[in-house]
This record gives C-alpha cells, structure tokens and sequence, in this order.
DNA sequence: TATGATT
C-alpha cells in the first residue's frame, strides 16, 4: 500500500546529500516524539500540501498533521506580492517517519471542506534534484485521462507522477503534468513526442515540454499582472504606478530567465517579427543592408522586402501624419498608411495594387542610400529594448477581433501595426501552427473599448491583400452553453 | 486553412 516507489527512495536518498536550510523556531504545542525543540531529523522531508481551502491558515491546518508526529515548519504558501493564500502549503516534520505516515494517511484520502478534489501531500519539489524531470503536456484531448497519458508516456522510462490538469468541474483543460524519475527520460519522451501527434479535437499537435521553473510560473504570473494594467511601454507609465516595484522585479526577472534558459526559445522561428527585427540589426550595424534574401518558403515578396532595411523607413513614414511609430514596426505597412490607403479599405478593392507602387517607392529610397547613410538614422532611432512579451489576453466583449485570410508572412508585430490606428490594442496575436512554426493566417486583436473593435472592423473587413480580403469580425464569444 | 497558447 504505502510502498514507495522505485524512484521515490532514490529521491529520498538524495535528500540526505543536500545542504540543510538554517533551522527555524519550532512551531507550538510539542506532541510527545522525544526530538530535542526545534530540530528536526537529518533526513526530514519537506512536504508540499495542495488542494488546502484558502481560508484556513496555519494555525487551522496544524491539528490536522500534527497528528502523524511533530511539525517542524509549516508554512501556508502566499503571493509575494498582494500576500493571497496559495491554496497549498509547505510542511516539515521533526522526524522523517512522521512525513510518511501523513503522506500515506491524507495524500488523496481526504478532501478538505470547500475543495473539489483530494489533498495532495507529497514530497516538495524542491526535494528533488537532478535536472528537469518534470513535463508539461498541452494540447491533450480533453477526454483523456491519466491512464491515457500514462500509457502515452510509458514507453520512455518511469514515470513518478501523472496528473491531468481540471478545472474545478473535474474536466479537463487539455494539458497535464507527466514526471519522469530522470532528466534523460523526460528528454527522451519529449524528442519522440512533442509535435508527433494531433490529438482529436485539439487545435493543434501536442506539446511536451519541461514545466515552467518556479522563476519562470512566476515570470508569467507577473507579466500577466503588468498586462493587465495595459502598459505595452513599462518605462514610460510603470514608474507612476503602484506596480512599479512588480515591474522592476519583473524586468530583473525576465533578464534572470533570458540569460539562463535560451533552451525555451523555439526553434526556427522562420518568419516572426522578432526574426526580422535580426535582420534589421544586422543592416544597422553597417553590414550591407539589400540585398538579404527572404527564407526559403516565402511567398509576396513586396511585404518582406522591405522588412530587410527598417532603417531605411524611418525618414519617410517619420514624415508623415498619423503613423504611430512602433519598435520592430513593418515598413511597409507604414507606408501604406503613410499614403493614406487605410481608412476605408472595404471600399477599395484595388489597394493591392497599390502597394507595389508604395513599396517599391521604398526601394529605390534604398538603393540610393549608401551604407554609410544608415549609421546615424540607427543612432538618431536607436533599438528599444525589446518590448514585453505580450500576453495573449481578451479584451471585455465586444472588443475582441478575429481576422482571418492574413498574409503568410504577417506575424504579431504586422497585426499590431494594421489596427494600431483604430485604438488602443491591448493584445495581438496571429496564430502559428506549432509544428512548422507558419502562420495559420488567423489571429485576434483585442481593444480596451468596443468603439475601436467596430471603427476597425468598419475600416478593415474586406480589406484586399495581395490575392485574399481579411474578413474582421467580433471573436465569437466563448461560452455559448448558457444554461438558460 | 476558421475563433486565444496551458502550470
């Protein structure tokens, strides 16, 4: 019953080998267990506790383990920031023995009043160490159980723990954790896995990937929270707000992860914006700007010519009204706007036409500007730090588009561009399909007010591009099962 | 080609 697994023993084993946290004070009452106060066991393990309701603390959970022996430390786990119960806790017995028989007695034996499912009580993460063992399982079909994860996973060694991720209705969310006993086995199912297979009725191929850090759950989870105050330039608004301590914890954080984990970038990003932001560098730095020839697969080269000398548009479209300047921006949409071609596209089914013109306008600006011409624009205009990742969020109802018939070659930075005149964007997105890294030629913008979605959706449904009319249009709402 | 990318 309480047998440990294989791993499990490994796992406690090495406990022995790490470092001991400094001691601290001894929690309350002393139950009989014959430890000096305040100490505990060499190889005491600390527990993680989750699924405990978030309006008991320590002082309510303590009847409940020190029941299985001594508590050493108990600690119910808070938001740093804003101080919110975590719904989980972190629990060191005196003795070791104390830790297994709590984990055996409650670990999904018992659910706490309010709670959907089971307390979990197991050994804490950070017990373990030996590399990424862990992995995060998205695009699952929603049907799919454990078992189904498990038997998809079995086959590259042994697997410690499975669970698939619920909402609080017990149904799926499509994704799951899956952990190895080894860091080599978890790689291994990656690389036969991720990307292998599309699951029925998910919307794209399955993911498999090491989960998140805790640096980096916490990364996100402030980025979310600096999203949501809508700020797309945290030097300019973040110093007035109340956040601005989050953002400069923020930026450390994302400089900490950056250097250390350039293994999370995916590969190849063929045509992204941040690929063409490259280039532009490259042409700034004084290397020859032209004639950088599109990657292979490319189709409408006005569009990406352009996109290899950014330098190079900024006299031109900095001299026109009603051109939002935009770091990594997609010259020749600026030109376009630049020519006045937006404002009613609908009624204007020639405009693909007139953007050859309008580019290879730009062309020749080009080829007449030596390279020696392009220094100082690069110091006059210099690089902004990159922008904050952006979150894929929605906006309030009525305010998200759905943009279908997209160039191939549009990503992010190009959607952003196209409706930056309509409004205040709060996010962008074009969807890419995860194995080729293409654009699926559909994405979302979402406004901060519903005058801005419709103003866009007025002036850009129908809009002809090249061969294709974007069809612009409210998202469909999410749930349409209301109950009444 | 068709409606937001998880912890």
């Amino acid at each position: 019953m309480a047998r440990l697994t294989e791993s499990e023993a490994r796992r406690q084993q090495q406990q022995l080998l790490q470092p001991r946290p400094s001691p601290v004070g001894s929690s309350g009452p002393e139950p009989p267990g014959g430890q000096p106060d305040g100490m505990k066991d060499l190889d005491a393990i600390k527990l993680f506790v989750g699924q405990i309701p978030r309006n008991l603390d320590e002082k309510d959970l303590k009847p409940l383990f020190e029941q299985f022996g001594r508590i050493y430390e108990l600690t119910v786990l808070k938001d740093p920031y804003t101080g919110m119960h975590k719904g989980c806790a972190f629990l060191t017995y005196c003795a070791r023995d104390s830790a297994i028989k709590a984990q055996t007695a409650l670990h999904e034996q018992k659910t706490l009043p309010g709670m959907a499912r089971p307390i979990q009580v197991k050994p804490a993460d950070s017990e373990s160490r030996g590399g990424d063992r862990k992995l995060f399982v998205g695009m699952l079909n929603k049907q799919q159980s454990e078992e189904d994860v498990l038997r998809l996973f079995q086959p590259f060694g042994v697997i410690d723990e499975c669970t698939v991720l619920r909402g609080p209705d017990g149904s799926s969310k499509g994704c799951a954790f899956v952990k190895f006993s080894s860091h080599t086995e978890a790689q291994a199912a990656i690389h036969a896995l991720h990307g292998s297979q599309t699951m029925p009725g998910a919307s794209s191929s399955l993911v498999v990937k090491f989960a998140d850090t805790d640096k980096e759950r916490t990364l996100r989870r402030m980025q979310q929270m600096v999203g949501q105050l809508g700020i797309l330039t945290p030097s300019l608004t973040l110093p007035f707000s109340p956040y601005s301590a989050y953002a400069q914890a923020l930026m450390q954080q994302q400089t900490t992860v950056l250097s250390t984990s350039g293994s999370y970038l995916s590969p190849g990003v063929a045509f992204s914006p941040c690929h063409i932001q490259q280039i532009g560098a490259v042409s700034l730095n004084g290397l020859p700007a032209t004639p950088i020839a599109p990657a292979s697969g490319l189709h409408s080269p006005p569009l990406l010519g352009t996109t290899a000398v950014p330098g190079l548009v900024a006299p031109i479209t900095n001299g026109f009204a009603g051109v939002v300047p935009f770091p990594g921006g997609h010259p020749a949409l600026e030109t376009v706007y630049a020519n006045g071609l937006v404002p009613y596209p609908a009624q204007s089914p020639t405009v693909a036409e007139t953007l050859h013109p309008a580019f290879s306008g730009v062309q020749q600006y080009t080829a007449m500007y030596p390279t020696a011409a392009i220094t100082p624009i690069a110091h006059s205009v210099p690089q902004p730090p990159p922008l904050l990742q952006q979150q894929q969020r929605e906006g309030p109802e009525g305010c998200n588009l759905f943009i279908y018939h997209l160039p191939q070659e549009f990503g992010d930075t190009e959607l952003t561009q196209m409706f930056l005149p309509f409004g205040n964007i709060i996010s962008s997105k074009v969807f890419m399909d995860r194995a080729t890294n293409q654009s699926k030629c559909f994405g979302f913008v979402s406004f901060d007010n519903p005058a801005s979605a419709q103003a866009a959706i007025q002036a850009m449904n129908g809009f002809q591009i090249g061969m294709k009319r974007l069809k612009v249009q409210l998202k469909r709402p999410k749930d349409p099962g209301h109950p009444y």
